[in-house]
DNA sequence: CCAAAAGTGTTTAATCTACACCCATGG
DNA sequence: CCATGGGTGTAGATTAAACACTTTTGG
């Protein structure tokens, strides 16, 4: 009966967050996660997150863990779907409001607290053992970023201020997971005239490449594969 | 201090549902609206929901809450949206988990309780005083409706099992709100092989059409428009 | 026989796909 | 001078858009 108490400790259900934080570093679209601590989770790894106070909005709160658990600011984010299963927190009956975030690689500056055991970017082909319904949420966010990227222009949220159109084809690639032919894709990316020239260059042991930025950072729907 | 305690009743927000319940009838696009009695919302409008409770999901609250405010059961129900705002709800701190129902026009069967005022639909070009968010609410489930129309077969949820053509090209201009070439919409319609003939025809006073019913009646991405 | 909606094809424009070679640089 | 990735155009296939007349029934 202490367990159901502690179980039922609140009359109605509570409202957390999580975030699916993905970012392309190493040719590998990755994920943060952290580790956890507590029992039946213990050297699980978990999506941040936490519990919703009364006085911040929801999306106040995904910042908020955003920024606690990472010291990540200032990066796209977006609502991704609610998690209300019954059981799907076995501390108590938790309801998940989740966030997904792009951020580009080299804000990597990963922060970590003594409630957790670490913070470690992991390759979404090789996740390890989740907590709660994490493996779930992070597939469906998966599928939400593929959707993003063909139908929108958010990917300037995973890439430096400044890119090649190779650099950009690349994320592409690697999130897709397909192969797309070099000139047709410069030709529509650049009909959008969602890009412009910064003027700079890229120097390399090859040609170099013209460097380009995005007119607009705001997100748009936009057909781009 | 007796409004605040009352505000903070709970020390976590808790979560609520509300649906979205559109139909097309009488060449409107309607949606499903309760009268509220309750101050400061006296009289104004607002779309069906409630309070989720500890031993149900928040999809099953939301079924129930369809069930008990309507009487409408067995229907396409998608969640929408969180709406999360700290002063969306006067009465506590909410979060409103938001879904979206439609139900074919002869399911009208309309059940009212003495805690509300009435049921009615209204045509979503002429919406009553709306009580909490609920505007925006509606407005945020009308873009979602109609990108669901055009990339997916959920239309089905709207019409009865057998429907001609042109019933079906009549919804697509009710809700898109555009003409459509009724040829190419033939074609296209016809040649995504979701539609079946049922061998029956309707009979008016004009050449009888061919009915159709649809080959399945699960979610499918396809680009109808 | 008349009114009303059902049904049906073709032509043109736009978009998508496949595909191969020369260029500019660093080392 | 060579290895490396940057940069470019065209032809054929597919898809989308515009457009008007004949058919079948009820009344």
């Amino acid at each position: 009966m202490k367990n159901k108490a502690k179980k039922y400790k609140f009359k109605y259900p509570i409202a957390a967050t999580d975030i699916i934080i993905f970012t392309v570093d190493s040719s590998k679209l990755k994920v943060l996660l952290i580790k956890m601590k507590k029992s039946p989770f213990l050297n699980h790894w978990a999506c941040p997150g936490g519990l919703v106070r009364t006085d911040e909005s929801v999306e106040s709160s995904a910042k908020r863990q955003l920024k606690e658990k990472t010291g990540v600011t200032n990066v796209y984010l977006e609502q991704l779907y609610t998690f209300g299963e019954v059981n799907r927190d076995p501390f108590g009956r938790v309801i998940s409001v989740s966030y997904f975030a792009l951020v580009p690689s080299k804000n990597l500056i990963l922060r970590t607290t003594k409630e957790y055991g670490g913070v470690e970017w992991f390759p979404v082909d090789k996740l390890p053992s989740l907590a709660y319904d994490h493996k779930n949420i992070i597939k469906y966010a998966l599928q939400r970023l593929r959707y993003k990227l063909e139908y929108t222009n958010v990917v300037w949220s995973l890439l430096p201020k400044e890119f090649t159109l190779s650099e950009l084809q690349k994320v592409y690639k690697i999130i897709l997971d397909k192969k797309l032919d070099k000139r047709n894709f410069r030709k529509k990316i650049l009909s959008l005239k969602i890009l412009k020239k910064t003027g700079g260059k890229k120097y390399a042991a090859h040609r170099p490449a013209e460097l380009y930025t995005f007119k607009s950072h705001k997100p748009e729907i936009v057909k781009i594969i």
